[in-house]
This record gives C-alpha cells, structure tokens and sequence, in this order.
DNA sequence: TGTGATGTGAGTAACGTTTTCCACGATGTT
DNA sequence: AACATCGTGGAAAACGTTACTCACATCACA
C-alpha cells in the first residue's frame, strides 16, 4: 500500500529472462526481435503493468507527445481542428497535449519554448500571431505545422482555409440576394507581414475583391475593430451611423456578428428584415435556433487531421520540402440573410 | 546554421566557472547560493540561452507540469475554469498542458496515464466520469484536485459547485414568477456511486428537494435524457406530450436548453410567453442577446484559482488532509423566463 | 585554543530509457 | 571449404538533470 516503487524496463527484461535492450525493442516495435521474445516480452509486460516512463524516453528518443497551442478555447473552431487532429492520431502511440494561449506574442513564445522543453516530438500551431521569424525558430528545433495562417515557408508545412474564396462566397450569396450595399466588419491590422499572412486579412481582401468582381466597388465599406464580440457591437454602431446604411453586415467571424445582432437589437433594426447579418467560422452557437446564423463553414476537422498527417511526415522525414494545404470553405445559409426588401 | 547541440547545464557551469550544482540550485531557488553566485551564474544562463530539459528534470526531481483534463472542450465553462488556473500559476514556473477527454472512462484512463508516463507534478481533473476507484488509484500516483464532482476522498482535493442549492435558485426563482408546474430535464445516470457525486444528479435532487420545499411535490415532472443540445430536443418533446403540459422547463445545462428551445420553436411554442425556459452554466452564449437565456452562474473562474491553489498545497505536502471547497452559484435571470400569463 | 554551528560549494551516483556497438550462430554463395 | 550475409540478442555508454554526501572555510563561544 506504500507508494511503490514504479516498474520499471529492468524489472520487466529480468521477469522475461532477457535484456532491457530487447524490452525496448518490443515496445518500440523496432527491428531486431523474433516473435517468440515479443510474446514473451509483451507478457511481463502486461503481467507487471509497465509503463514506459516519457521523461527517460525523451532524454535519449521520442517521448511520444504532441502539442497543440491555441489562441483560445472559447472559439469552438479550434475545438473542431482537435477533433481532427486527435482523431487522425487515435491509433498512432502519439498523445496530444494542449496549451491555450493568451493571444498576444510573450504568451505564445513562452507556450512554444515550454513544448520546446519538454521534449515533444512535434507541434501544431493553430492561428498563431507572433512574428514570423519566432514561427521559424520553433520550427528548426521541432517539427511544426501552422494552421490557419497564410504563407509558405522552408520549415513549416501549413494548413489553411481559403480564406479569400470564403469571403467571396458570403459576397457571392449577398448579391444573389438582391444587396448591393454589403459592408464588411474586419479586425484590424497593422503589421505588414501579418497583413498578408493572418486570415483576417485574406478575408477583408477577398471581400473587397468580389466587391469589385460584382461592379460593386463604389459601396465597399469596411468598419475596422477587432474579431470580438465587442468590436462587432462598435463595428456595427458605425455602420449604422453612415448616412446610407448598408442593407447586409458581413462580419468577419461569428463571434463579431454576435456582437452586430447585439448592437442592430439595440438599435431597433431588426434581422433580416432590415438587414441582412452573415459571420465567419459556423462556430456552434451558430446553429442554434434562436441565432441562425448565415456564415462560412471552414472543415476545422479536416483542417485538423491533415494537420496531424503533415506532422507526422515530418516527423518521419524532418527534411522532406515543406506542403502547403489549402482547403475549400462551404457557405451556409441560415436564417439571418434574406432576400432585399 | 545545423541542429546545433543543446545548450546544457553543464556548458553554463563550465562558461560561469562553477559546478553544475550551483547552476542547479540558482535554478530551482534551491537552498546554498550566496548572491554573487546566484548573478554569475544567472548571467551565464542569460548569456547561453540555457532551458533546462524537462526530461531530464523528471528523472529526478520535478517537471513544473500540471496537467489538466477536460471531459470536452465546446462547453465555455470549462474555460472559465481553466482561465483561473492558470491565472493562479500565472506567477509560478509552472507550466499548464491540458488534454481534452472523449466523456468516456476509457478515454479518461488513457489521458491520467499518459499525464502519470509523463511525469507531470500534479493532476487537475475537471468533472471526471470515471470510477472512483479509477480517481483513488490517480490520487495516489500523482498530487490530485477533483473539480466538479461531488464526494470526498482521504486521497484528493475537492473544488464544486452547490448544485443543489443552484438548482434550488431556479424553482426558486421560477416560483416567485407565479409558476407551479415546473418540469426539469436531467440526464440519465444508472450507477449509484455517480448517482451521489455527479452534479446533474446533484441538480436533480435540489430540483425535486426545492420543489417539495415549496409544497409542489405533486408538479415534480422529469424527462430523463442526457446533457447535450440532442437530450434537451428529446425531453423537451417528451415534456409538450404531456396531457398537463408544464409552464417552466429547468434544463439542466445551457447546452440541454438550447435543445428545449429548438424543440419549442418547431412546435410553435414561444418563450417566454408560453413557457419559460432556464438552464445551467451561464455558458458564453446563454449571453448572446437572440438567446439571452436564464441560467445558474457556477464561478468556474474562481473554481479554477482555488484548485490550483489546493494543487500547489499538496504538492508542497503531500500528506496533508484533504480538503473539499464548495462554491456558491447565483442566478442569471434573462430573458427566457417571465411571469406567468 | 579547541569545539560546534553554519554557510557555501563541489563531486558523484542515481533516474529509466534508447542507441550504438559487438558477438554468435545459422544460412547462403562462390 | 572459405567467406560473406543475415537475424537475433546482449553489454554498456550515453542523455541532462537533481539529490546526496562531504569538504572546507568562517565565525561564535566557552
């Protein structure tokens, strides 16, 4: 009953009659081990419970764990890129690991370098915003994957959404219903390299571009604050104060048009009788009834396990050119657009 | 420009002229440095970029890891509870990894053991499905906080909310609207230990205790489904086929009542004019204005600082006596409930 | 002038794996 | 018959840190 002490590969090579070099051969299925010692070994394996300690591991090979860094956990999006992530890794020995982040550049350098440390084989960075050369460094000590950023690079494979042809779909579905005036709600950005990189960025050009791709140049209008349900609130306070308010919002994530319906409520303007409201992302409050709302479904699970397909390649092979992956996004109509009025 | 070699304890001693020891000791705050070492060697540290591998740390002493386990990572709450964690260990060297949980007892065994393998120095598991016997054997490996599970245990902590008493604020408050026929939806649990120390049992029983309290033992009516939007949908149905339908629906969770406000919307049932709707959790889109749903604020921020604290206690001594902590819910009221007409 | 404390620092043996050899016998090839 | 090849298994040296033990000053006190 006395903490015992913790089975260790001595105590299962000796219970087996063999070495310790082949107990951990068995357990890493490597070469070098005939049937018979498998059995034999897997059987004091199971007999003493061994498990095999990951901080001994990581000292010499692997220690079999991945980590994932998220900007938050409230965005239930990240949530569907860890399905796929985890699911693709269900059946490999591979343990994932999270850390949230606290969205700004010292939390997510300091995420990084604690996966660093510890060893992990491998990292998935999901939306990171901290400068590219940082994303560089992470990725020569340990094989990496950037999710949800633009940009190629010579040592990290990244995955995407097409965030440009995404924004063209909610334009595209606007103007089929008859709006004209169709304003945009963008976060705002400053850093030029994040300008071309960040997802934000590709949305408020693609709308822009479809814009123009419609004749429809002269009502692009963009109220620049942040990807917040608060900077949907302000967004669309200014929006309304234009002398010609526009008839459809396209905010560019969910969580904004929450904040939109928020401020048009208030407003007495009402959804989508006045105007028309799509979002960003189809996080899961937009489904619920009362919501309903019009916007862009990203395949986070798909986005999520080619992710962990990537990772492991290169884990595989660390010096295999980097890929690029760059998935479709699908519009889904709800009940806050409607035809104009 | 290669894979240059770690940077180790052993070339900061060698850089600042001193044993490997003093590097040691200086970083872990360790008894037995005089001042001018400590700045020696602190400047060696600066100077090399030293981290210290966390591998290696585990072999002997510690990993400055807790991990956290979370049954699911879609249900806000949970972020809630893990903001005040790590803003308690905020000012710590250590650091928070969190596993998401497939809500089965296999799955939760899985991640423990994965957290055990990986030497982490202590254990947060956030309303954990599993056997107690399961949690015991946890507990006694690994300095271990049980939150939001109700029971004690000679062998870890305890952090939860008074589900009773917050189911009891809902009758309560749904009384004092002029309600008598109050139904709630709880989700279906068999096994009697869980039956005493889950909170949707405990919720359950406080619905029923306050209901009698106020003398409308004859009104108890429970649909018995589960705890997902796809449960509440179901006992929502359940509960309108009533030859008596109820005027009030407790759900048991936020997530249970966004089901129930689906399946009233398809039956043409409008809230709160016809009946009223209340849930539990104060998720982040019981919030949103179209949904703006009546519901039990837990603390999860204050849940989450206070098994930290309790963790860092017991990692400091582990033999001490276990302590439980049981916090007070409020109400939220919104807009889903009202008097009744 | 001894005699303990006390404070500071170093040497060294773990910790539990993996990896790199090397040895040995069996098998195939000239 | 000589020689290379292959499959199998073991011995022992890492890996980077911490814990334990001990040595050596310095200082206070009788």
């Amino acid at each position: 009953m006395q903490p015992s002490r913790r089975v260790t590969i001595v105590d299962v090579a000796r219970h087996a009659g063999v070495s310790t070099t082949a107990v951990s051969k068995v357990m890493r299925n490597a070469y070098g081990a005939s049937p018979e010692m498998q059995i034999k070994v897997r059987a004091a394996i199971e007999e003493l419970g061994y498990r095999p300690s990951a901080a001994a591991r990581g000292l010499r090979g692997q220690t079999y764990t991945i980590g994932v860094m998220l900007p938050e956990m409230r965005n239930p999006f990240f949530a569907d890129i860890l399905d796929g992530v985890t699911e693709h890794l269900g059946g490999t020995d591979y343990q994932v690991l999270m850390a949230a982040c606290c969205n700004d550049e010292p939390g997510e350098i300091r995420i990084t370098e604690a996966m660093i440390d510890r060893s992990m084989d491998g990292v998935i960075l999901i939306a990171p915003i901290s400068s590219r050369r940082h994303l560089q460094k992470v990725a020569r000590t340990v094989p990496t994957v950037v999710v949800g950023r633009h940009g190629t690079s010579p040592d990290y494979d990244t995955v995407t959404d097409d965030d440009f042809a995404g924004a063209g779909l909610v334009v595209d579905h606007l103007v089929a219903l008859g709006h004209r005036r169709i304003a945009h709600i963008e976060h705002a950005e400053r850093n030029p390299v994040r300008l071309k990189e960040m997802p934000n960025a590709q949305r408020a050009d693609g709308y822009r571009h479809a814009m123009q791709a419609h004749g429809l140049g002269e009502f692009i209008d963009i109220a620049s604050t942040t990807y917040t349900q608060q900077g949907g609130y302000l967004g669309a306070q200014q929006l309304l104060a234009r002398a010609q308010r526009p008839t459809a919002i396209f905010a560019g994530a969910d969580i904004v048009a929450m904040g939109v319906l928020d401020a048009l409520t208030e407003a007495g303007v009402s959804v989508p009788e006045d105007i028309s409201v799509a979002g960003y992302d189809d996080t899961m409050f937009a489904a619920f009834g009362p919501i309903s709302l019009t916007t862009v479904d990203q395949a986070g699970h798909q986005m999520g396990a080619n992710a962990a397909r990537l990772l492991l390649d290169r884990i595989a092979e660390r010096n295999r050119p980097t890929a690029q992956i760059k998935l479709s996004p699908t519009l889904i109509p709800r009940r806050t657009t409607a035809p104009i009025s």
